[in-house]
DNA sequence: TAAAAAAGAGCACGACCGGTCGCTTACGGG
DNA sequence: CCCGTAAGCGACCGGTCGTGCTCTTTTTTA
């Protein structure tokens, strides 16, 4: 049974990124199948229906996210530095890993935000893991550790401006919309690191 | 020629509400006839082809954000007062005007950011026209004015937060994001105030 | 008021959609 | 090595999609 565990990843990875660009309710089939290089009804042995499909790549994709922001940042020391290192990570993982398709979390927010189901109560489980995780850390970005209102409002800045980052760039098109974002959140972190430090 | 005219309305406007919480792509003209109370093809006698409505969507919204954020603002004196009343009014055209299926211009943003055309390219032209506003209302928080450096990064935090608190709200569940999302873009004018005022 | 023009209905089309079924092939554990 | 089972294929289904065509009804205008 190894051989089909390979070919469900090869799967989810096409469709992750099909979803990624056109919207998870947009993939095709067809389409996914041929990148993968099989026959559509080939899909149907790995997945019992397209939303099957679709909880999986969202399993997948958040895994990821997870890994490839939070856990390296844990190469930092808690505090600071591994925030900014979360923030650069973050700003990565959608200018890099996903350049050529848009970050997929985010593309999953928006065309889920409104549509209730199975499928967004699944995203919805995973980024309050996400913000957990994020307010967790935030948290201890000074000693004595913040307040949770503080965590949650310091959080809500620095998710805003990786989505501000994401806008810059991707719709209008400016390729250094890192700095601008950089800059507010290093200097966010400077003044709720200072208060009552 | 009046009644066209006026029909032609009624069919954009379920057209949007529609591409708001679906997307552009996936806005189906059926639906969109049956709403109006027309038949499939009778749409086809106000829009030469779903591009061309799509098009027109993007017009009317657009005009109408223009409207509700700028042209409403504009009520008060230039300056800080001003850019309050655009942030709130922006919020709301979140949180009222599009209660039920979500900002369009957010959506739309997110669902052709790769998508290569003249979709996009409208898009993209009027979501300038945007942003110099905001830039050219932000230079006025201060006098001296701010320089375009300042007051591009100035607008670059006051567009996160709104993307901030729409994601917090719409996704999250968190009705009261209008707070964070207001308290921080406060700050934020005060800071660029202060500075060498 | 009659003619011109606009608005709209009805129908059919080809393409594509997600999904099923039965068949064959190839892999993996005993 | 052998056999059960997982993996995969091709044909096909009902349905929806955007769009063109012709014909009728309504509205506007001269």
């Amino acid at each position: 049974m190894r051989k089909g565990e390979a070919t469900r990843l090869r799967i989810l990875e096409a469709a992750a990124r099909q979803a990624a660009a056109r919207g998870l309710t947009a993939v095709s089939l067809a389409d996914v199948a041929e990148v993968v290089g099989l026959s559509k009804s080939g899909l149907f042995k790995h997945f019992d229906s397209k939303e099957a499909m679709q909880l999986a790549v969202i399993e997948l994709v958040c895994a990821r996210f997870i890994d490839f922001v939070w856990t390296a940042a844990r190469e930092e020391p808690a505090g600071r530095a591994r925030l900014l290192r979360a923030f650069d990570r973050w700003l990565e993982w959608g200018e890099h890993e996903w350049a050529d398709c848009g970050c997929p979390v985010n593309a999953f927010i928006a065309e889920l935000d409104d549509q209730p189901g199975p499928v967004r109560d699944l995203l919805r489980e995973r980024l309050q893991v996400f913000r957990a995780t994020g307010i967790g850390e935030m948290r201890r970005v000074r000693q004595p550790p913040l307040t949770e209102a503080e965590a949650q409002a310091a959080y809500f800045q620095m998710r805003s401006f990786v989505l501000g980052h994401a806008d810059a760039r991707r719709m209008m098109g400016d390729q250094d919309a890192r700095d601008p974002a950089r800059a507010a959140f290093e200097a966010m972190l400077d003044r709720v690191s200072a208060v009552a430090a």
